[in-house]
DNA sequence: TTATTATTTAAGCAAATACTTAAATATGAT
DNA sequence: ATCATATTTAAGTATTTGCTTAAATAATAA
């Protein structure tokens, strides 16, 4: 019977303030894990990378491939998941396929990789 | 000696601009890193629920674990993660450690859970 | 000192991640 | 049709992640 839900006794904090907290997590816990998802999506340093080109120009798998040196089903494969959550999409034009930002990237990774403004920025043509 | 370094036969695009983007993106290689691994600790949904909540308001380890109802290691090992990274701290009082939003935590993650606001947020104390 | 409370740390493990290489599609050119 | 190019998909694998349980610290109280 004295089974209690609490870790600990408590002496200074509310107690209505920690189920309120409880129950305002509970009510978005759907919007915190579909938010996350997006983050830990741009939270990789290559699909950073990528995100941020693509906010420069659009690029084919290949421009990709060779500007981060990296093989190109793994581009591939980074593509996709960010394919999958709607964050980037892409055009057809012949052979090649021409990725860019998807326009309902969601306004959490948008203001990251609008923020990423280096040095060097400014020599690109 | 007719190795290429480059993925595609292109007829379109400037090689000069993928030379001039690889040298930006590699110039900048450990800023995405490091941006990239902040990002990344916020992209879990425990974690992004963590520093909202810190956002709110400082708390102890059993506070979060009554809240988002998680074994108390569970919760210590995100923190760790969270305060290894610098991005919370927390100060001592008694046996209690009360962990808050560290103040230099990266623009890139305060951008995030400055936005997140849900609906209920006004009904709390 | 011993016990209690708050928290961390360590070990173990299942699941997810990020590559690799090889094979499969799809479009366009010959 | 056949071949080349651009890309995806599949299978395999080493590493990382996020929990679990149990043991170790650390501060306080009896």
């Amino acid at each position: 019977m004295s089974e209690n839900m609490f870790s600990c006794v408590r002496t200074k904090i509310d107690q209505r303030k920690i189920e309120n907290y409880h129950r305002m997590v509970n009510e978005n816990k759907t919007g915190f894990k579909e938010i996350a998802k997006q983050i830990q999506l741009a939270g990789n340093d290559v699909r950073l990378k990528i995100l941020w080109l693509l906010k420069q120009d659009e690029f084919c798998v290949c421009d990709l491939s060779d500007i981060l040196q990296m093989s190109i089903p793994a581009i591939s494969q980074h593509l996709r998941k960010l394919k999958d959550n709607d964050m980037v999409d892409f055009r057809r034009d012949g052979q090649t396929l021409y990725y860019f930002i998807h326009p309902n990237l969601s306004n959490y990774v948008k203001l990251i990789i609008n923020d990423l403004v280096f040095e060097h920025q400014k020599e690109i043509i």
